[in-house]
DNA sequence: TGAATAGTGTCTATTAGACAATATAAT
DNA sequence: ATTATATTGTCTAATAGACACTATTCA
């Protein structure tokens, strides 16, 4: 039949058909000053020229696997490659398969399937002027538009957060209307090229799941750290206050999590208090039990979002 | 810089690069006599001839999105499609993206990206001979072999379930040595196409874990079911024998989980007993508190994978 | 000195799981 | 009758979270 005949022509002769294009996009997050920050570049191209992006590009065929394009994007972008200190700093990032995107129209030029990934990254130094990477900069969340730009299925499920469905099929590639401010001090949020902001989104959702079960949060922080900071991680992930003596005694009754390093910091807090006992990551890679989000009994209404949709299953409806 | 140059030549000549073809392989699990199984096609040509892999195709570029591409290939290969009753099951599938796959050896013919799909199906009429699901049939996961065909740093990362790494750089397409029997009554186990082992054993962790935290379980049966049937899917699903009565109070306490219809089946069970409610899915989308499984502190030395990874990071180390 | 913070102690409501008991239906 | 199973009840250990307290350090 003419699926198996298709196969077959693909075999000996791929460029027979429509090309589809792969790329890899990567949701770079990091903490800046006790903000979630995302790297971002700034497209010198159409489509989308000046439009801010993920940083991703083109899988090299034959060459290199997926996760390998990603490392590779990222290190270009951050300009972390070649030095040794570069490599060092490398080696400390944490780089996970996030999902892969494919609706038709979500680029003008064809079809273009990107697999995006999430990386969990320490402070890092501004991206380098002068590099490949002159174009690129962290970007506190807060100010990006999230908005989806056009209605989906499986746009705005914020609860499901452990896989699903992502590829968004009745999502449009257009830009959408013009935002109004969303920040609280009346700034207009940045507009994403292509469907950026739903991947940002997905990778922020899956960011707040991923430290409740796995010891990820460390990924943003340097080898040693303190409970405290560690705290800022997760209050800066999950946008939430979190109880520091709860807090310090449940990361401590997690075996594997965190492993004392027997000294401390040499000062106390900016604002007081004792020094702090410091810690690295420990050998455990997913935590037991879990350290899991406040349940927001108060789940704020966001305007922009009108009704969380009511079941966020990707089920197949007619 | 030659990145740019080429992302603007693929703009508008993507011909003129190494082709990257795009896959669909949908890991579709159902429950057959209490026992979970996968979904196979016999492949009908080179390469992997004569070897049963998991059901898919080429995306077709430009005309559907992956979400589509998946739902085509499911309802192809198992026949449920046409018809108004196809349609109807079909309607009650959950399907969800589970990862995708890139390493340049994974198929022997070219650089071929396959975007893997996770479904969930209630048991399902066999794929009728004499259509193009001719050659597709269910099998029980516990006849496949599932090691991975080369060692990889993220093959057999059984913990890490909540995402992660799946591209698999290192794997080889290469077949594994023939398998010893690891069937309890010796039968030597199924050794799928390419890397289908390594998707179908992310695939069930991914089930595994999914039906702790959603409702999901409920998709594996029909409209109405009983609570120890529901039990029977975790049992299958998570190998493990669950306390009866502590799982009927622990469903009935999760709100949204299920809903009661108010009448019992005809019959008790096969063996006595008395008749068993009837529910049907609830409206939650994700169950508070979960389901977590049972924390098997006897975890069982698996002669086939000596030692489980001491973490399933997907950091990049160099 | 005063304010802020690190770290520990204590109490309570909730939950997971072991175990028991009862009622119903098939053989 | 006997056996298997659905469903409910009870008890205990573990846990999450609220709150309080002490000690330490910065300004």
């Amino acid at each position: 039949m003419d699926t198996t005949e298709q196969e077959w022509l693909a075999a000996y002769d791929p460029r027979a058909f429509t090309p589809v294009a792969v790329t890899v996009d990567v949701v770079a997050l990091t903490l800046r000053h006790g903000r979630l920050h995302v790297l971002l570049v700034e497209r010198a191209l159409p489509p989308y020229q000046g439009r801010w992006a993920l940083p991703g590009g083109f899988l090299r065929a034959g060459e290199e696997s997926l996760d390998e394009a990603a490392a590779r994007e990222f290190a270009e972008e951050t300009g972390l490659h070649g030095t040794v200190e570069a490599e060092a700093a490398l080696s400390r990032i944490h780089l996970e398969q996030l999902g892969s995107y494919g609706i038709p129209e979500r680029d003008p030029r064809m079809h273009v399937v990107s697999v995006a990934y999430l990386a969990f990254a320490p402070d890092l130094p501004d991206p380098q002027a002068g590099t490949d990477a002159a174009h690129a900069a962290w970007h506190p969340v807060t100010a990006l538009d999230l908005r989806p730009a056009g209605r989906s299925e499986t746009a705005g499920a914020p609860a499901d957060t452990h896989g699903g469905g992502v590829d968004g099929r009745t999502g449009s590639a257009e830009p959408s209307e013009p935002a109004e401010p969303l920040e609280p001090g009346g700034l207009t949020p940045i507009e994403l090229a292509f469907d950026h902001a739903r991947i940002l989104a997905d990778g922020l959702d899956r960011a707040r799941a991923k430290i409740e079960y796995s010891p990820l949060a460390t990924a943003f922080l340097h080898h040693d750290f303190t409970i405290p900071e560690l705290r800022a991680v997760y209050e800066a992930v999950w946008d939430e206050k979190l109880h520091p003596g709860n807090f310090h005694r449940k990361v401590l009754s997690v075996p594997g999590f965190v492993e004392g390093t027997g000294s401390t910091t040499d000062r106390g807090g900016a604002r007081g208090g004792p020094r702090a006992r410091t810690y690295h990551a420990g050998d455990a890679c997913l935590l037991h039990p879990a350290l899991l989000r406040p349940t927001r009994s108060d789940p704020r209404p966001d305007p922009a979002t009108p009704a969380p949709p009511p079941s966020a299953r990707t089920t197949i409806r007619p």
